[in-house]
DNA sequence: GCCAACGTTGGC
DNA sequence: GCCAACGTTGGC
């Protein structure tokens, strides 16, 4: 099993949302960025665990945790042209977006923010989300590094 | 609201 | 294929 962190607005979808959606599940649609669509198609299995973070808010960071909930397909919003996330150039015979579901499963006992988290940042190792310059609103997680946050949230 | 960092687009 | 211009992300 693996683990992922993905990003989310809560002024648009926050964990709260997905707590309350039907089956506690949603699509993660409107990824746009090659590299996160990759994790979501190539890597992305049915049961992996994802940190819920939360961006462009007050206190960015991890606030719960959810899990990988389908196999990869199309998203459909790329191909409504009602949509924000319409995509004119995806063929619907070669879907370029593809997405998984995901599932609520926690929150959180407390938010780990981003600035307690690059506290943390050496005993991280090479963690994307502290890298620097770094926009990736989906990224894998190692082992030690999941186990390394769940334990501050112990503390 | 500002702005640094980054990805994408499109002219050449 | 280069790279300037532009748009977006996301912390602060």
């Amino acid at each position: 099993m693996a683990y992922w962190l993905m990003k989310s607005e809560p002024d648009a979808f926050g964990i709260e949302d997905l707590q309350s959606r039907p089956a506690k599940t949603e699509p993660w649609d409107g990824v746009r960025n090659y590299q996160a669509r990759n994790f979501m198609r190539d890597d992305m299995k049915k049961g992996d665990e994802i940190f819920f973070y939360h961006s462009n808010c007050k206190v960015p960071g991890i606030v719960g945790i959810a899990t990988v909930a389908s196999t990869p397909y199309p998203d459909p919003t790329q191909f409504d042209p009602d949509s924000d996330y319409f995509d004119p150039k995806s063929d619907p015979d070669d879907p370029r977006w593809i997405l998984v579901d995901v599932k609520y499963k926690r929150r959180l006992k407390r938010i780990l923010s981003l600035a307690e988290i690059k506290d943390h940042a050496e005993a991280l190792g090479d963690f994307a989300l502290v890298r620097k310059g770094n926009r990736l609103s989906i990224m894998p997680v190692s082992a030690e590094q999941w186990d390394y946050l769940l334990g501050l949230e112990k503390q």
